[in-house]
DNA sequence: CATGTTGTTGACGTTAACGTAAGCACTGGG
DNA sequence: CCCAGTGCTTACGTTAACGTCAACAACATG
């Protein structure tokens, strides 16, 4: 897999059926993480890329998913919760109206739980801001100080 | 450590000198965590009571630290990088106008990245929302179809 | 054809953040 | 005085999330 075939696309864009491939190094390197990362992320069944020649070909939408894994481990979810949310994410075009349903209350649950994460986040930074306007005072005093 | 002492404080208070003390135990059901786990924070540097007969006793100060070591966790920071946090905590009521410019530069880096994961939440949040609205298309259509 | 690059698998090592278990010390109550 | 309850320490086990290394296959290139 050394040809990380760029396909070329030549201006006459047949419809999404190409599929526009890229290779692991080709992803490692863009998002800044170890190709063994990305392997391990495959072995948790959180990507699924085809194999060409033996090697790993990954669409658009396994970037993607490479993207939302990325995230959510920034903000600080074990891959297993981020498998929730990927899970999330399907085709799922079919689908009976109740798993539909269900499917919309675990996406409302997953971002209530974000929710919490990003009050938690507020709170700290209020903290620190607090912090930041006593350490602040204390300069002010030591200059006038200082002036005197 | 049997006597988690309450310090009754009559009343009339002598200000802050008789300093509220809790057992580990108290903390950690009021935390809801194992008293292994402040005993780790402890090896960690996060926390440093002071003992009394053998037992750790933790004032409200510790309490607050404790309560930042688990907001930070929830956010999806290491110990590490609470620690970091938690360093911007101390008296430095002393310290020269050099080193409290230099603290309020920490906390402000600290904040921009408490910032960055915010995004990351939020833009999760606005993906899930996709998600969402798409999913509910999908169930109007479907009960429409169901009406006519 | 020899070589180098890129990729793959498998096994083992590592770090963080605890959990679990064993054994000793203190303390209050019957 | 004995025992249950609580706590402390030390040591080892565990899980998640990778990193490292070795050995090998496919392929392009000189």
């Amino acid at each position: 897999m050394h040809n990380a075939r760029k396909t070329s696309r030549p201006s006459l864009a047949s419809p999404p059926i190409d599929d526009e491939l890229y290779g692991i190094t080709e992803l490692a390197q863009e998002f800044g993480i170890s190709l063994r990362a990305i392997r391990f992320y495959e072995d948790k069944g959180l990507l699924a890329p085809r194999r060409i020649n033996g090697g790993r070909a990954y669409t658009r939408r396994d970037r993607v998913r490479l993207g939302l894994i990325l995230r959510g481990k920034a903000v600080g979810m074990s891959l297993a919760e981020i498998e929730h949310i990927l899970s999330l994410y399907g085709d799922h075009g079919e689908g009976h109206a109740k798993q539909l349903e269900y499917l919309v209350d675990r996406i409302d649950a997953a971002m209530r739980e974000l929710d919490m994460r990003r009050c938690n986040i507020e709170a700290m930074c209020a903290e620190l801001g607090e912090v930041k306007r006593q350490l602040q005072r204390t300069l002010a005093a030591k200059r006038r100080a200082r002036k005197a």
